[in-house]
RNA sequence: AGGGGCGUAGCUCAGUGGUAGAGCAGCGGCCUUUUAAGCCGAAGGUCGUGGGUUCGAUCCCCACCGCCCCUACCA
């Protein structure tokens, strides 16, 4: 056991030998506590000081030693429990000679509980009068810088442990990422669904266009996927009989890393059976404004520079919204009816990039040959979807990227496919579900001939074999909880909501491995 | 993957072509209502790593490593 800073490390630990030469144990095992510190701010943190002399009630807290002032006979500390803070008096008549010895081998970052009672000091800080002090552990390493806390971004997200002792706000994200998937369960649950949990594990990934990360599992012999998504498990369980199902649980693609993209990620997914996607637009506008109100009190939210709207939610279709944030500079916009028409997205593709190449502006970059809808979705990508800051409903996608998603009755180019969008990041994706067996059939055939590395190798022949037993009229959504978070705790970067965020593993380099470390014998 | 930025004491940061400083934390001392406690004293660094230029590099140049941001893939 060695770890920085050294001289910080051994001197602790002869504290705690000199703490354990006075009687008290290095780890004992209980604290018995009447009060946290945030119940005592709470219970007496208007109190007189008159009443609290006049009432002195015993109190026993327990906590983490955040600040220590020692000045001679006597000293002050804090001590944080629950995300608060209670300052504490020390004092050598009254503690009596070991427990001040006790109180001088103390460092920051210790644990303590103490027997006392409230009182306010001469400045009017609520504080406990410690009569007793209990020893309950030693930190053998340091706590961050008091003041500035730990700004490391990296080690804040390395070493969350002493980010969320020292930097308040992210605590508050986390107890707001609990409180967001409870309010979740709270409004699915209220609504007669039930929650399941589908494997992690697949045989093969689907559900998704993503790369999969690759396991093996040894007994069966056989290669796993993680992951991409639960979809395929989900509308089974809706084919069984779970007419209202939903998974809170972690998705894996094996993609780049960037603040909106985490390689896991949580996914709520849920089906409505004998609902389409018009219903569950009208079940999202409910969700987000009742999400936001509950989360932070108001429909409209704070977010960077603005101020998120989630009361209402405009409505766009995909075309609808190439031609609104057409840029004006790049000519005229095309009309709904040329993007409709056969060629006329890429036509339209072309126009901008001539435009956008000229002027430095991005420009949509097609790989290899696309369909008409690749198209549409490669120019909204392009030209829409980071003005979209607003809470929008994006809507009736080509069906050449919805794969999954039921074909609008009339226009089979077009499927009941929406997705959500605010602050430019896609929140959510729902649609009214494929249930056709032949043509479910037919599109995973034809996404395996067009081959990739984001497409399944294999036919799903299982899932196309459910839909033959009858998949009820449905829709279906998937909501990603880290952004929803992002947007509700004003978080712009998605390791900030994520507790451990994937990074590069610690002193690993790319460099080459010592000559002989892998030497077979 | 491409572009930009950053890397100095345990933490937060200054700084200079002549081998380094502050505050906090830690150590010794004083201090029985302090609160970024205070005062006195001492200690703490292969200046991310490896090369190069130079009489001399923490500083200039190159490469590499790590992180952050943007772009690309993606949700």
């Amino acid at each position: 056991m060695q770890f920085e800073p050294r001289d910080q490390f051994e001197q602790r630990q002869k504290k705690l030998g000199q703490i354990q030469a006075l009687g008290f144990e290095a780890f004992p095992r209980e604290f018995r506590w009447s009060h946290t510190a945030a119940d005592l701010v709470r219970e007496y943190g208007l109190a007189k000081a008159a009443d609290l002399e006049a009432a002195k009630r015993e109190v026993r807290v327990a906590g983490r030693i955040v600040s220590y002032r020692l000045m001679g006979k006597a000293g002050f500390a804090h001590l944080q429990g629950g995300g608060k803070r209670v300052q504490i008096y020390v004092k050598k008549d009254v503690v009596g000679e070991r427990g001040f010895q006790l109180f001088q081998l103390l460092d920051l970052g210790d644990h303590i509980g103490v027997r006392g009672h409230m009182f306010l000091t001469k400045t009017g800080e609520l504080s406990v009068w410690v009569e007793e002090l209990f020893f309950l552990s030693k930190a053998l390493l340091p706590l961050p810088e008091k003041w500035h806390g730990l700004a490391d971004i990296e080690l804040r997200y390395r070493m969350r442990y002493l980010d969320l002792i020292a930097t308040e706000k992210s605590r508050e994200i986390f107890e707001t990422r609990a409180r967001i998937v409870r309010e979740l369960r709270k409004f699915f649950d209220a609504r007669g669904y039930i929650e399941v949990e589908t494997p992690m594990m697949h045989p093969i990934a689907g559900g998704a266009t993503a790369r999969p990360f690759v396991t093996h599992h040894n007994t069966l012999d056989i290669d796993l996927y993680l992951r991409i998504a639960p979809e395929l498990y989900l509308k089974r369980l809706t084919v069984g009989g779970f007419d209202r199902v939903y998974e809170i649980n972690r998705n894996f693609r094996n993609e780049g890393i960037s603040t909106q993209h985490n390689p896991e990620f949580t996914m709520l997914e849920f089906y409505e059976a004998y609902s389409n996607y018009r219903d569950l637009m009208d079940l999202n506008e409910q969700l987000f404004a009742q999400m936001a109100e509950a989360i932070t009190g108001s429909t409209t939210v704070k977010f960077g520079e603005v101020a998120l709207d989630f009361s209402r939610m405009q409505r766009l279709t995909m075309r609808e919204a190439i031609v609104k944030y057409w840029p004006a500079a790049a000519g005229a916009a095309p009309a709904l009816e040329e993007l409709a028409a056969p060629g006329g997205a890429q036509r339209a593709t072309e126009r901008y990039n001539s435009w956008a190449k000229a002027n430095q502006a991005p420009y949509a970059a097609a790989k290899g040959n696309l369909a008409d809808g690749e198209w549409t979705g490669l120019l909204f990508e392009t030209v829409a979807e980071d003005k979209l800051v607003q809470p929008t409903i994006l809507y009736d996608f080509p069906t050449e990227i919805s794969p999954l998603s039921k074909q609008k009755p009339d226009d089979p180019s077009l499927t009941e496919r929406f997705e959500i969008y605010v602050a430019g990041m896609e929140i959510a994706n729902g649609f009214s579900e494929l249930n056709d067996p032949a043509e479910q059939e037919r599109r995973f055939l034809a996404q395996i001939a067009q081959g990739g590395d984001e497409v399944p190798k294999q036919l799903d022949a299982d899932y196309v074999r459910a839909l033959c037993h009858g998949l009820p009229p449905t829709a279906g959504e998937g909501i990603g909880i880290d952004r929803l978070t992002m947007l509700l705790t004003d978080s712009h970067s998605i390791r900030d909501v994520i507790l451990f965020p994937l990074l590069r593993p610690e002193g690993n380099s790319h460099e080459e491995p010592p000559a002989q470390a892998a030497g077979k014998a």
